[in-house]
DNA sequence: CGCTTTGGTTAGGGACATTGACTATTGTGG
DNA sequence: CCACAATAGTCAATGTCCCTAACCAAAGCG
């Protein structure tokens, strides 16, 4: 937050790193979001699809989805309440907890999984053209690394 | 957006890096955040605190922080309102525009930029440290280069 | 000068996310 | 085997954010 120009550390790398990080994130995101919407998927919001993203293949639970979507499980259900009305993912009795519910991946969720996936090898496959396969190898291995220290949600 | 798991390019590098890149700046947001409330800055949200962190020093006009939030002016402009209220920012008629306002920032702002932009110091020399400063001048240089394909708002 | 463009504001509504309080199941220690 | 805490999820009310639409005024341009 506020990229202050004064203080510590050589000025080149104080071009605020949370924002070129930032940048080609977003950028991932809005242009899948636009394959899905061209694809015929245009009936949810960026909101749901984010939360959507986050179901396993194998089910998941509410609670999960808003740990890793960073919002509490009231917001995470009301998503899910959308998404389950679109015929994205559904809502089943996980076998091995009376209290909790498995929230799986609905047929018309497999196909939009589909297109994204598309989507995305296609982004990846410009940035590699782009930088190199050198440093876009490199790139991913620095992320990895860097995701250790700085995700909250072990992985 | 998804995470899918099918079609091509090799396993290893289809581990979203969509995600990568988020993880980290959402790590930077959140402890600047924090560093702020904090020091005593409490008063405002995340929100307001996305828009504050664009003004440039010499003052910046609505348009522009809307467009690089990715927001319209009628949100851009609430946002000011607010920090305006709260003393971050102030508005001042633009002399070389009579239409333009131009967004300053205050006392209590450039305060507060004085302590996030100690936060971001210290949260830059633990990923260098961590990285090692090769891997971290690395990272910079992959990122300022994507940049050039994928940020919206030239620079 | 008219006309278009550009910078901002006002008004109203919808989507998102939070806090607080509640139910029900699970697991645990006495 | 039972009181008790922890966990999974829901309901209700509220507030924040952000968008569309409609508008005003200054600037730029023919």
């Amino acid at each position: 937050m506020v990229d202050g120009t004064e203080s510590g550390m050589d000025d080149e790398q104080r071009i605020d790193l949370g924002v070129s990080l930032f940048i080609p994130y977003r950028y991932t995101e809005d242009r899948m979001f636009r394959a899905l919407r061209d694809a015929g998927f245009d009936d949810w919001t960026l909101a749901q699809c984010r939360v959507f993203q986050r179901v396993s293949p194998d089910g998941s639970r509410l609670k999960d989805l808003a740990d890793q979507a960073q919002m509490t499980k009231q917001s995470a259900s009301v998503m899910v309440d959308q998404l389950e009305r679109l015929g994205y993912v559904r809502r089943l009795p996980d076998p091995s907890d009376g209290r909790a519910r498995l929230i799986v991946i609905e047929e018309r969720g497999r196909r939009a999984v589909e297109v994204a996936s598309k989507a995305l090898d296609e982004i990846l496959a410009e940035w590699k053209a782009y930088l190199g396969t050198r440093n876009f190898t490199l790139l991913h291995q620095i992320l990895d690394q860097l995701r250790e220290i700085t995700d909250p949600y072990a992985r």
